[in-house]
DNA sequence: CGCAGCCTTGAAGTAAATCAAGGATTGTGG
DNA sequence: CCACAATCCTTGATTTACTTCAAGGCTGCG
């Protein structure tokens, strides 16, 4: 199924949160209430903590964060965004957002009024139920990230990281046989690990030298999936992977 | 406003969750939806990770929790519930749960089948709203609990935690005079602050002796807010508070 | 060429874990 | 009502993982 030619915007989320979920008619209505794609630089932030929600922000092309400051200003990421993610959905139900939102890479966005998200969801029950359950996701992996940091060292952490990122990137079919393109650096690294630079950079020669992944100008490459994800401690099945991606 | 008479099942939820956001018509049509209400021992896993998802469960009286296991079956707790919450309500989009739900206390809950919240949402689609946003709830929780364990120190985690905890009990009309019951032990708070038992006794002592909160028999009282929440960098935004809670 | 951003490595310091032992409180059966 | 067990809490000594501080080396770009 592809839905390049007639989604061109909401494409990358059919495939990679909502596949096999809406109808032809719920994915034209869906399309159309985008307003036009935009491009934003990369290291800008877009949604500031405690602004009132007036539109959803989909992600087409880049790399997205959320995050909260701590009162030195480090922050801590909350969740990493590719191609096909809402990134404020949640801000929908709850109005206001309670973190900020900003960009890793350059992106392409596009963003649907609230109030064509509220006549879409009262027009099409099922589309609402999908655009629900895409924020559940986001909310499973907020858990495994409590996980990751409550009960992982430093190795596990950095291991867990990438394999959520490495699939996710393949679920959304952005990997290729050279690895997953994720185009951010060591500190951004640590500030989704909880750990310091320097502490991710030692960490990363460690699984280079022992062979089980290497990440390198942005891009991630498993040397040995089992043991890279023994070590993390990772279990896909929380991406919901089969009832969820591409075949 | 009181529900208690309209609606034993839900009052809570009500005041806690979705308060002034229901109809009367709403209100009753929940209310009858639940089977009886049900009493479950203390430490008993009433949901398995993995298990497809038939009922939601709302915690009416005492204490749950969330939580997935590590490969020692050390736990780490993902959310601590009371009153009022739904426990597994992320469950109903996603279809299976991808953690471990069990009791703390003794509780008492009550359940909906899937299929009776399938129809009342169709039926009422600011039910729907008011449910998704409840989950909200729990994944912007989620996201503090991330910030907690990636960016605060062993001090400022269990201030945290029990700044969380003292506020939602409070919200949830729960907290008296005395302070807020919370019937859980200091192994409990290690598995939700990623601290051993040990470490998290030694943090409760200098609280203890800073004269910023206590936290004995199971009751938190807080000493000196304004200092326990500095250290805590605890901000209760994320809880809506003022949208959400008793006046 | 020279600068900026990012990565890398070393040495010293520290917060929390681990290991170990006892003490308090609550509940229970004689 | 007391003996005893079980659970939970408390404290001390040692070890360890990660941070902090410091310096230098790549790589790409104007």
């Amino acid at each position: 199924m592809t839905n390049q030619h007639i989604a061109p915007i909401s494409s990358r989320f059919l495939r990679n949160r909502g596949r096999n979920r809406l109808s032809a008619e719920e994915v034209a209505a869906l399309e159309v209430a985008f307003g036009g794609v935009r491009a934003v630089a990369a290291r800008k932030t877009l949604i500031e903590k405690g602004a009132p929600v007036h539109d959803s922000t989909l992600l087409i092309e880049g790399v997205m964060c959320r995050y909260l400051d701590d009162q030195q200003g480090h922050r801590q990421l909350l969740g990493v965004h590719i191609g096909g993610d809402f990134v404020d959905l949640h801000g929908f139900p709850l109005d206001r957002l309670d973190h900020d939102v900003a960009t890793l890479t350059e992106v392409k966005i596009a963003t649907i009024p609230r109030e064509r998200v509220m006549a879409l969801i009262a027009r099409f029950p099922n589309l609402a139920r999908v655009l629900w359950r895409s924020t559940m996701l986001d909310a499973a992996m907020h858990r495994e990230w409590i996980f990751r940091l409550g009960r992982l060292g430093a190795q596990g952490r950095v291991a867990h990281f990438f394999s959520e990122m490495e699939t996710r990137l393949r679920l959304a079919g952005l990997a290729n046989d050279n690895g997953a393109p994720l185009p951010i650096n060591q500190a951004d690294v640590a500030e989704a690990c909880g750990l310091t630079p320097v502490h991710v950079n030692r960490v990363l020669r460690i699984l280079r030298e022992e062979g089980l992944m290497t990440f390198r100008s942005g891009v991630i490459e498993i040397g040995d999936r089992r043991r890279l994800q023994r070590l993390a401690e990772f279990d896909d099945s929380y991406l919901y992977p089969d009832t969820d991606a591409a075949p």
